[in-house]
DNA sequence: GCCAGCATGTAAGGAGTTACATGATTAT
DNA sequence: ATAATCATGTAACTCCTTACATGCTGGC
């Protein structure tokens, strides 16, 4: 039935995201574009693969929300940079205005696989939850180098409100982690199957 | 290449996910298992749809993982019960081993939501945050009314882990919601778009 | 000479959702 | 009576990913 016909296109809260990066006035390349959520976005909202970044490029220009120029020359053959419309900023703050933010989606699989404990060797579960607070413990400081990176500049507020809260995310994850590396670490009795009591029935 | 054609059938997370629900040895029908899942899975894996419960099931019964048996009369019609098989726990275990547990997926809206602030009402913004906190705290509570559901049974005791990172996770989401709201409640500006400086230029 | 980084895309498919369709039982 | 809960499924669709295809430029 032709849905999205006049007042906001339809599109992915990908292509929101992406064009929430354009609205902070630069003119970027698709490459560009994935970089640079790969610095900020990724660490709330999982980055999208370069793919998709071309193909909500080309569905945000159809809508008219960004225009793209080709520069040629560069670095190398052809660079198609993007900038956001006034009726891009218009629809991005409709989106934002009508949309409800929505629970936050999260798929824990160190989580599962601790749920799941009773069908793994003790140890390497240990291992498993240890490397993710390995892994959290980099992001944080990952996050620590671009929070500094973005000094006092007024445009970055709200990003230095966001890496704030990400400090305190990351940090809990890397607490948690820790309680359970210690609470895994006595002496396993090693995988014991909750379906199989004894040996035959 | 017919791939998954001896060693381990090519599932979704997800199904591995559900079969973990019935790695602790009741038989249950569909509809229970998403209910299981609402009350477990969901504080760290997305809980699947109804609909996609019954599809992940039909594949575990195609791959031989779980069987199925018809119970007439009970409260409906008839209801359809699984229990795992013995093939479906070492595929699980299997599973569980072979797979690295990658980081965690997260798509934070509120997160986003705040990155792009600068689009938004700052009042607005602040309520936001304020709902998000507030559902943070609800499932905070319900997590310890699992937590004390589970008791000292010593088959829930990776569902008791879990439960304590659940808590940690959602304090500290719960924490960091109340640390922006005030730095929001500050006599705000309103919006104001970085896009666009000056009336014309 | 070769590899890493810059740069743009297409093709195929998996994972998951919402909307729809159906119907019995139980509690108010 | 009628609403909520129990119960199973199909259809259509979106979102997003991986794998593939191509080619330039600059540094080692």
């Amino acid at each position: 039935m032709a849905r999205a016909s006049r007042s906001r296109p339809d599109l992915s809260p990908t292509a929101y995201a992406l064009l929430g990066l354009l609205s902070f006035g630069r003119e970027l390349s698709g490459y560009e574009l994935k970089r640079w959520a790969d610095g900020s976005i990724r660490f709330f909202y999982a980055a999208p693969a370069m793919s998709q970044v071309y193909r909500e490029l080309d569905r945000l220009r159809d809508a008219g929300l960004v225009t793209a120029r080709d520069v040629p020359g560069g670095a190398t053959r052809v660079t198609r940079v993007h900038r956001i419309t006034d009726e891009g900023t218009a629809a991005l703050r409709a989106w934002l205005d009508d949309q409800p933010a929505g629970q936050p989606v999260l798929k824990h699989g160190v989580a599962l696989r601790v749920f799941l404990g009773h069908l793994a060797d003790r140890e390497r579960l240990r291992a498993t939850v240890a490397e993710h607070r390995r892994r959290c413990e980099e992001l944080l400081l990952e996050l620590e180098g671009v929070e500094a990176d973005l000094g006092d500049d007024p445009t970055w507020h709200h990003a230095r409100l966001v890496a704030e809260w990400g400090r305190t995310y990351y940090a809990a994850e890397v607490e948690a982690a820790r309680r359970l590396e210690a609470r895994l670490a006595g002496a396993g009795d090693g995988r014991r199957a909750v379906g199989e009591r004894g040996p035959e029935q």
